[in-house]
DNA sequence: GAGATAAGCGGGGACTGTCTCCGTTTAACC
DNA sequence: GGTTAAACGGAGACAGTCCCCGCTTATCTC
């Protein structure tokens, strides 16, 4: 599974300089960041830059694999430290700070919960919805998440809250209440 | 207030069909459509449609101006024929399914409610949240809806609700299934 | 260490799209 | 019909994407 032929030094090098200027770049000027431009300031021409990453995607994903990945590491915490129905509250508002603050996560959680999307997000799509997945089935075995509901719908809710957020100009306050709008419902 | 100055008859022959292609090509290719491309569909020379649209923005609007209004009147179209909690779900679908089906609607509508958004979509704008407002406060006279939320509010989470259903390969059955875990919420 | 070799590099260039500038055309008014 | 200002339109500057292929170099072998 891991990398049958260790790459050689220099295309190593490359690689981690095109992934910490990207993750800069992405943050920077949001997902739409000039990729050759990224490539300029690593210090390698832009073929090189294609060969590793052959889609804007396929980097932005690379980019950011661990900050989502910690993400999910960030689900089991918050699980012992919260009742279920809480835990997940909680991080699913972390959840939106993410998507909103770090421009460029937003399109790659997003396809990442893309009904039919084109299995690009193998990685960090199967973490998110495992950890979506047990902070659900927890709620709902304790009772204050309604049953019939599925993992990956609350995940595409939480996509739609962070959209209305950043509507809404999404300070963490905004974000929050729009949270809570979703778990409570519109009734009175 | 109106046009001081009527158009030059070519001015509104060319301005006219740039509309209308616009439309087309929006439709087909979503709100990235090539703009010169539109110009040579249209017959014209691409100064002629920066001319009569400084930008995208301003295209797009135009574009679907007719459309939104008829939006807004049938707020009150269906306001006359269901009880104000149903009218105010009834027309949020609508809302939705326009958002997501109209390609290119969405980026129009979504700046319409943008917090801060910078004066562009007078016109659109004005007439969603007047819509919206009629809806939401005869809802909440009734009491089928929260006190607490602003028609703004409302509008913000229903585009959230059609970026989530979007994402689930947005027929009208996700939709409806997610407008109506908002209204409900997600508690048992 | 020297040589062989394939993995990896990188920038030139084709292509697509945006947007402006300015010489030319033409509708409108007399 | 002649004048004039409004409107046209396309050439071209610029920015971004992405591929191709001759050159460089890390690694392996002796």
């Amino acid at each position: 599974m891991t990398q049958v032929k260790p790459m050689r030094a220099d295309a190593r090098r490359n690689y981690e300089r095109l992934l910490k200027v990207a993750a800069e770049a992405f943050a920077e000027h949001g997902e739409g960041a000039s990729l050759d431009d990224i490539a300029k300031r690593a210090g390698v021409g832009s073929g090189t830059l294609y060969r590793h990453f052959p889609t804007r995607q396929a980097l932005l994903e690379a980019a950011y694999v661990d900050r989502i990945e910690a993400l999910g590491e960030r689900a089991d915490e918050i699980a012992k430290e919260l009742p279920p129905g809480e835990a997940l509250a909680e991080w699913l508002y972390e959840l939106c700070v993410g998507t909103i603050q770090v421009r460029g996560m937003k399109a790659l959680l997003g396809s990442a919960v893309t009904d039919g999307s084109r299995a690009a997000l193998t990685a960090c799509g199967t973490s998110m919805k495992g950890a979506a997945q047990r902070l659900v089935e927890a709620a709902q075995r304790e009772g204050t998440l309604r049953q019939d509901i599925e993992p990956i719908e609350v995940l595409r809710l939480a996509h739609g809250v962070a959209t209305a957020s950043e509507l809404a100009n999404g300070q963490g306050k905004q974000i929050r209440r729009y949270l809570s709008l979703l778990t409570e419902g519109l009734r009175p």
